[in-house]
Parts: structure tokens; C-alpha cells; sequence
DNA sequence: GCCATCCTTTGATTTCGATCAAGCGGCGCA
DNA sequence: TGCGCCGCTTGATCGAAATCAAAGGATGGC
């Protein structure tokens, strides 16, 4: 399904600012498309022809070795882009891209953004903002990994996920356990001990719904880092 | 000390193609510097007020926990920037910086590199192509953590070692072993224990001396992925 | 309602990596 | 020459996480 309108870009927050012609230039050989629940989009190794837009549902980014391991590197929600380190740079992809749930995606045509990306220094500053907040992303995914053990690591998961939805009662994990194992990076067995663990420290766990009822005990434990834990706000090329 | 001309920035492969103007702008408020051994750059937190253009020496990059632990999240080597993704859109430094060797080292300001990217579509294009080179080898680094063992990854890292510079007879380690242990994501003690492991797959370890008796037997302990360990190529904002 | 399937939990066991402790060897320096 | 420091290694032990096996528990289809 060709794209119609450019309503849809409207909702890119950082494409926010663009004038009409300059979205409608973007959105040139763009589509507009559903996409049922466990969707691969692309596998590592293929060359990107889009850029996607997330709109609707979720979608998990994938590492695989030739080994059939794999393991998830990051989920979306909307609104957010994937990928554009390799579709502004026509590189292969790292990783491959799945949908978690019924998705609506927006496809951009690679070849034509890079054009658009050459042409015009205002795009090009809000890409430069994107791509940045993904390296800083990856960072603090380096440093989560590196520094802190599982249990840890599940305890500021669930710090930032209560601060975000759960003040009013209880918070719910946006996925399935298993997911968020492979996002973490341990095996099912080992969350399901996490958790038994953390209700030590006056964590309520009921299916996938979560009660934090004492957060300094949860924060106590996991060193929660200001800088690998607190999201950037918008980003842009500016002076502040 | 101010910078005097604009024949250092030549050196910066991805800036190769700019005019003398463009040079002439991106250099304004630019110092080259040179620091001993050991010279912490800046800390976590910090904000950025330069773009760091490594032309001489070594630098690391540390990511740091509020208990004192901390690892080496990547090392650099001439000729590199750092780090154009808190420079670019001034957010607090997420990684210390740290010289390995006595460096030289160009300063660009950060403000001046922003006025100039927002301007110019041609200086975002090459910014674009450089964040999403840091990107990507930010995710090979969370694949190779969460998708291998201690061993693996040494195998690898001497594998790709050895490819570039061990051809003819002997390779040898760029740095401590304390600095590549930190690097690998384990301690001293363990990386020691890998090397003696990987003697039995024909590799020879004499101080910072390596030799690859067989290539073959290495690659199948460290299942190797093209994805993971082949550098890309040099990216730019092009069709392809 | 019932069955098949998938997700999740639990226990037992093994592997891997961190930590602790001690010893070796080189190097700079008085 | 002798001393102390630092980087590296080695062994012993501890803790964390992966793996294997099995059993609940929820869910959706028929």
C-alpha cells in the first residue's frame, strides 16, 4: 500500500518541525503497512531499503550468531525508527527486526532519504539527533552488561518501568517474561530466580503485574546510575 | 594552544573531501594538544564542549558505576573522533576518556561543530555516516557480550588481531593485559586462564607476542560472524 | 469442556566467571 | 646491589548463571 498522505510522519516527533513540502519530499515511494504478530522484517545481513517508522504495536531487534543463538538487543514502541544507522549508510543490518505484536509501520525508502539527507541540513540535523540518542542507547546497554549482574539489572528494569506507569498501584511488564530474559540478558530459569529474589526487597510479583512496595530496598540494590538508567530527553543539534 | 592551520583536520579521513572553507569554519576555536600517559580527558557527566579528534597515541573510554567498578568500553586509535554523539547534541558525557599513551590530540568546539553541522548538509552527511559507524560497532559489542564467553571473544579479538597485522610471523598486543581483560568484559585473572585455554588450539603466547599456529581450529572455538567482527567499510551517506 | 501448546516455575547439576591469596618476574630507583 | 612496585600468573574457593529435567498453569482452538 503506497502512502497518501503525509499525516502519518506527523506523528515522528522529531519530524515534528518539518514544513509540508519537506515531508512530502520524505515521504516519496513511502509505505504505509500492518503487520500480524511474529512478522520478521529483515534479517541480519540483509541491505536496508527502508528506513521503518514504528506507529503502532511493538517490535524487538534481534543478534544472532551462525550458532542459532539469539538474543533480543532493544524493543520499540511507538513512535520510534529502526534502523537508521544502516539505512542512512546503506549497510547491511546488524540485527534482525520482529514484530512483538500487530504492528503498523511506516516504510521510507532508504535511497530516497538519503537523498533528502544530502539535500537538506535540517533533516540531516534531526537524523545526526537520532542516531545519536541509538549510539547513547547502546552505551548504556554496554555499561549495563559490563557492570552489573542479572538480578541487578532486572531491579533497575523494573525501577524505571515503576516510575513510568506503575505510580498509581501496580505496573505491568509490557511483554513476556521470556522477552524480557533474552533482553536482559538471561535465560528465563535465571528472571524467574530473579524475581524470587528481588520479593526480598519488598517487590510484589503477580503474573506480569508489579508492585514496588519498597524502592529505596529495590534501589539499594541495584546501584541505579543516572547515567545508564535515566532516558535522554529530546535530542537535537543545539546549544543548551 | 590555538590551533595555527587546518592541516590536521586532513587527517580525519571522513573530512577529506570538505573545501579549505569548510575546514576554515569547522576549525574555528580549535586547540591541538598534546597529553601524558594517563590523562583523563573528562568524566561521566561531564558536559562536552569539544569534539576530540585523536590523531596521535591511544585513548579508552570507561564506563563507570557510582560503586567505583568500571570498564573499558572501547579503545581508539588514530585517526578518530570522540565522542561526536554527546558533542553533537550536547548531553552529558557517558564515559570517561582516558590516554593509553601520550596523544595528540585535536579540540574542535562543540558549539562551533553544531553551528556548522546545521548549516552545512554536506558536514551533517559526514557526521551522520560517523555516528552511525559508532552506532553499529556498539552493537556488535552488546551481541559479542551477550552472545559469547570470555574465551570466545578473546579468540576473536586476536583472530581479527591477527588479520590485521600479524600476517608476516608475529602479532603483538596493542596494550596491557589488564586494559584488554577490561575490555573483553572480564577480569585479569580469567583472560590469563583463556589464553592458556586457547594454547591448546595452537596458539602461541609468549608476553604480548602471538603467534596463530592454526587458523582453523581458532575460528571454530570462537564461531566467528562476519556480522560481529568485520569493521565496515567506510560509510557514507551514499547509494551503494 | 477438553485437549494441545506454550509460558513459567522449580529443583538438581554443571559450567563459567569473580574473588581471594600467594608467588613470580621485570623494572625503576635509591 | 637491594628494595619496592607493578603487571601477570596460578591455585583454591565462592558465587552467578547456564543447562537439563520435570511439573504446574494459562491460553486458545476444536
Amino acid at each position: 500500500m503506497k502512502l497518501k498522505d503525509i499525516e502519518p510522519l506527523r506523528q515522528v516527533k522529531l519530524l515534528a518541525d518539518l514544513d509540508d513540502a519537506q515531508l512530502e519530499r520524505l515521504s516519496r515511494g513511502a509505505y504505509l503497512q500492518r503487520f500480524p504478530k511474529g512478522t520478521v522484517l529483515f534479517d541480519p545481513g540483509d541491505s536496508p531499503d527502508f528506513l521503518h517508522v514504528l506507529l503502532e504495536g511493538a517490535v524487538e531487534l534481534i543478534g544472532r550468531t551462525s550458532g542459532a543463538r539469539e538474543t533480543t538487543i532493544q524493543i520499540l514502541w511507538p513512535v520510534d525508527c529502526f534502523i537508521p544507522a544502516a539505512a542512512l549508510t546503506s549497510t547491511p543490518y546488524l540485527m534482525a527486526a520482529r514484530t512483538l505484536e500487530p504492528s503498523q509501520i511506516l516504510m521510507l525508502e532508504a535511497s530516497n532519504l538519503r537523498r533528502c539527507v544530502r539535500e537538506d541540513a535540517g533533516l540531516a540535523s534531526i537524523m545526526i539527533a537520532l542516531l545519536a540518542g541509538q549510539f547513547r542507547e547502546m552505551v548504556r546497554q554496554v555499561k549495563d552488561l559490563k557492570l552489573r549482574t542479572g538480578t541487578q539489572r532486572l531491579a533497575c528494569f523494573l525501577l524505571r518501568l515503576w516510575d513510568e506507569t506503575g505510580e498509581g498501584g501496580a505496573a505491568r511488564l509490557p511483554f513476556s517474561k521470556g522477552t524480557l530474559a533474552s533482553r536482559l540478558g538471561m535465560t528465563a530459569e535465571n528472571l524467574s530466580r530473579a524475581f524470587r529474589n528481588l520479593e526480598q526487597a519488598g517487590l510484589e510479583v503477580r503474573g506480569s503485574r508489579i508492585v514496588v512496595r519498597d524502592r529505596d530496598k529495590l534501589e539499594a540494590i541495584c546501584c541505579l546510575d543516572a547515567l545508564i538508567d535515566k532516558q535522554d530527553a529530546a535530542l537535537s543539534v543545539q546549544d543548551r
